[in-house]
DNA sequence: CTGTTAGCGCATTCAC
DNA sequence: GTGAATGCGCTAACAG
């Protein structure tokens, strides 16, 4: 509840010396900063974050939005680290809710307007998204999770990014069956369209392919689709089994549908099974899996997101545009 | 970008009666309403927020904590809930991170001397937990999600939380079980000291001691604890069968654990099992599960924070203090 | 019912 | 290097 003026008086200094202290300390005498800083001490003094938001004109923080859906795109532990991460640089993480493609823009709109964001976190995002357009075309920093799949232009360059290279950490993971002495590695994947499931594929197709385990047309049949939830994940794996009895492992687009094969074979059985999150249910099962590097994610992001606010103060690209699209690798995790 | 005094000119008003429109408009002519409603629409005004929060010296956020381990307290629908109430509201949920107690209440210092937050939501809270003891002392506004366990006094009539019933719940799904033929049912459960594993405990024995299916000392039998990942539950569900060869139900303290057993058992198996959350799993897995009531939550918690933030503004404790203890029953939802 | 005045807390000009 | 003004956008008190 103290303000400047509190501590001015209490270090009997005007208020913009305290000001200065916090602001351009370094045009304050040591001695004065002894003082200011022993009365800071004493009131516990933090500068009014609205009055320093009114001055400034930034809100010094930023918006992640929150899907109604269960299964956000935005993981718990993403959260976190996003939540830890900003406040390393004094920002903070305020929520939106995205009902809809389109009531997410009407929150855009009062969050922007109402000045209370300085850069948006999408998650979800197509190529011609709406919300990206009209982002752009109000001149308002974003960053995504996650790339826009669909047909690549030109224009996408000034989209910043950052996601997680599924095809390379499901490429990883393949090969380390292969070294491991499997031979032949099935797929559990999600149905078309879903540009990470077919990134994630693509990283098994390419391992098999390198190690000349299968040949394209193989490889089309030693995969099966399923929607994401465990009793589907068991049900093909059954039904891929059906076909391939001989299978001695299977790469899993994701953990939910690793822990569908996994509880559908059991213990006894010899085929190996890998997911993709490293959640609870990997870790307990103990089949291998891919953590997604939650804290350089949120690093990335947060990073961004100050490059593209001062972008927009200033009115210029300085930033390398390299830069702004960042791919993270998954680290393997074995169970 | 537009001001209240671009409307005022634009509307021929002075900034007051633009003011006035939004926040009092019943003292507003129906014509000057028309003109200004006019120009707010043509402009897109939305009111500054940090100008507002300044001028009123209220931030209009509530604060919700967010722990590093995977599985906070507060689950991704509630937090949804939680955003799209507090919306209805005018009011913002800002997140901040809760590494530890001691962490949390740094964290706390800072958001409320900084002016920017009105009410805190806190989760897993215990007796004499030392953030309600700094809160109080302070005189914040906060609210519980979750019942702080332990011995009660009378202290804690004054703090206000929301819960959800979880003994009525489990002991709901145990009388249900009864009813559709079961005999013989067992309960898997968290190991204590758990309040909220002994709350839901208390359920099946409630249910089991009215309907003469156990005696007291048989109880202890039929139960087993189990850490919560599914791996823990299969081995959980082995062991309690083992001794209980003729259970004809598992009653599980979540989903988790039901997976756990569900996994274990297979489908050609007559014993049912349920579990507690209605997630993915007991979708997918068709269980029968209690599900948290997100959006009753969300709305009791905001209308809490709502009462305490009014009773901290104008130092009354108007409020009934009944309404500020509200526990909430769980739906069940049959697979 | 409408317009004028003042100030929330801070930070960026300027004189000194 | 420090202190005195000014205004960010808004709204609660007044006066008209």
């Amino acid at each position: 509840m103290a303000s400047i003026k509190d501590v001015a008086r209490d270090a009997g200094v005007s208020s913009q010396t305290v000001s200065n202290y916090f602001n351009n300390p370094s045009i304050v005498t040591v001695k004065t900063k002894a003082k200011v800083e022993k009365s800071v001490q004493k009131l516990g003094y933090i500068p009014n974050a609205s009055a320093r938001r009114l001055r400034n004109q930034r809100s010094y923080t930023l918006a992640v939005g929150i899907a109604p859906s269960g299964y956000s795109q935005i993981f718990d532990p993403l959260l976190h680290a996003l939540v830890s991460e900003a406040d390393n640089h004094g920002l903070r993480i305020m929520l939106y809710k995205t009902d809809s493609k389109t009531d997410e823009i009407r929150q855009f709109k009062s969050l922007v307007s109402g000045g209370d964001v300085d850069c948006f976190i999408l998650t979800d995002t197509v190529y011609d998204d709406p919300r990206i357009t009209w982002l752009t075309s109000h001149n308002q920093a974003f960053v995504l999770f996650g790339r826009p799949w669909g047909q690549e232009t030109d224009r996408d360059s000034s989209t910043a990014w950052v996601d997680v290279n599924g095809r390379l950490g499901i490429a990883d993971v393949t090969r380390h069956l292969i070294v491991t002495g499997h031979r032949r590695i099935g797929f559990l994947g999600w149905p078309d369209p879903s540009g990470t499931g077919s990134d994630r594929r693509s990283g098994w197709e390419d391992a098999m392919l390198t190690a000349k385990l299968a040949s394209k047309d193989e490889l089309k049949s030693l995969q099966i689709e399923s929607e994401d939830n465990i009793r589907a994940g068991q049900l093909a794996c059954q039904k891929l089994l059906r076909k391939h009895p001989d299978l001695d492992a299977i790469v899993c687009v994701s953990d939910t549908l690793a822990t569908g094969a996994h509880t559908f074979l059991r213990q006894d059985c010899h085929i190996d099974i890998t997911g993709f999150d490293n959640n609870s249910s990997a870790q307990s099962l103990g089949f291998i899996s891919l953590e997604q590097p939650s804290s350089e994610i949120a690093h990335e992001l947060v990073r961004i997101a100050i490059e593209k606010i001062s972008e927009i103060e200033h009115g210029t690209v300085h930033a390398d545009l390299q830069s702004q699209h960042v791919l993270l690798t998954p680290r393997i995790v074995h169970g």
